[in-house]
DNA sequence: GGGGAGAGATGCCGC
DNA sequence: GCGGCATTTCTCCCC
């Protein structure tokens, strides 16, 4: 059990010193922006990061219960019976106040760390891979480039075929949805007024695809190519076989 | 400082017994599932929760590094340079490797805690807003019903004009978009086409709309009415006025 | 369990 | 700053 003033006087130089600061409180959490909420009384675990990014989570689940992102100010209020901390973020228009009845315990310090996460297998290793393996999409496709931010919009993969049409390869790393599909059919719509052409393939290229989206793919003339997201890359290869036996 | 015998002991502990854990550790992480990940060493937060859910965080930045959803076994193992903890999400097909080197805090314990965060100002908010006040889409506009999930698809607000003309209201809490749009185009097809229309309103209400999404909606010949998001709703009125000075 | 859509979505990048 | 989009999205609800 930590003292009411001792939690007071070590969160406020954690936001200070820009410590990372964990506690198990009992609290009561109001957040007034976008939306509203109240939480009543409860124990909870109260993160406060070194960018003064605050959460605030529940026994169970993977989300924060509330959270208030960088850039708020800290208020902190000893009322006698309990620490009112008072989070506003002018910019965003956000407020939360967590009222800590007791604290189980806390702990706070600086944290080393220069790291960032390295990370493979996104929609972009995706469109690599077909830009280098265009087979994938069909025999005659002849990807041309990669334009992720072009005039013609976000498409993964661009190209033609054997007859010179062209063909949008819009690339899902999971199952594509009624929502991949809108979204290939303005791709679609967009190059073709944009251009003046008449007929342009398109492609969505996924592990797999939902029945209505099928559906709506085949009504709009466009195809579906089962491909599955680029996993194994050979810089993690031998740590796989380490990781799964 | 906790040693890493200790930390390994209490952390089996805290898994078997459903305790919320939390430690600061020098760790290095790497992941396998829907993608693949490496994290090289460095100092984060660690935090098991009661139901099993596994959170890595960096000093910085909103969202956890890593993670795993509830469901997940663990394993965990002493090298006695280090502590390997195993998590292997079999259904998930999902796996997570921390080896922990140091580790600089950690306190485990039950949280009691049976309340549930309450909330407002959501979507669904705002159409029922928008039923209690429909001369918010139009003079005329009288709905019928909030249908969240019928055969017709999940339409926020379902009515018609003094004309007897079916309209689809499509309610966004933030500004709306392209892909707004697009929704609201697909749900107007497939009642058109699931009545036998030939004629069907559809309106977007939201507090904003983008450029390019406004362009497509009077292509389309849909309606954009401003419309903002109920807030301040009378049981959190009087905590508002509180709450924000 | 799959499908569909919201979320206080968040985060990233480009303009 | 807005805009458009991916995310190990997550979460909820319905079929």
């Amino acid at each position: 059990m930590v003292s009411l003033s001792s939690f007071a006087k070590q969160f406020r130089e954690a936001v200070d010193k820009n410590h990372s600061l964990v506690c198990f409180a009992e609290c009561i959490v109001d957040y007034s922006g976008r939306a509203e909420s109240h939480l009543p009384v409860g124990n909870r675990i109260l993160i406060l990061k070194s960018d003064n990014t605050f959460l605030v989570h529940q026994k169970d689940g993977h989300m924060p219960v509330n959270y208030m992102k960088q850039g708020a100010s800290f208020i902190i209020r000893d009322n006698g019976k309990s620490i009112m901390v008072q989070l506003k973020h002018s910019s965003l228009k956000e407020y939360m106040n967590i009222e800590v009845g007791k604290v189980h315990s806390m702990h706070s310090q600086l944290l080393e760390d220069n790291e960032k996460i390295q990370l493979v297998g996104t929609e972009k290793d995706m469109a690599e891979h077909i830009m280098k393996n265009p087979e994938l999409v069909s025999k005659d496709f002849k990807p041309l480039s990669l334009e992720e931010h072009t005039k013609y919009g976000f498409i993964d993969v661009f190209g033609h075929d054997k007859n010179g049409t062209l063909v949008i390869v819009e690339c899902k790393r999971y199952g594509a949805d009624l929502n991949a599909v809108t979204q290939l059919r303005r791709y679609v719509e967009k190059i073709k007024k944009a251009k003046g052409l008449k007929k342009v393939k398109g492609v969505i290229a996924a592990p797999k695809i939902t029945g209505n989206a099928k559906n709506m793919l085949t009504d709009w003339g466009f195809e579906f190519k089962p491909v599955k997201p680029p996993r194994f890359l050979e810089k993690f290869d031998k740590y796989q076989r380490k990781l799964i036996p």
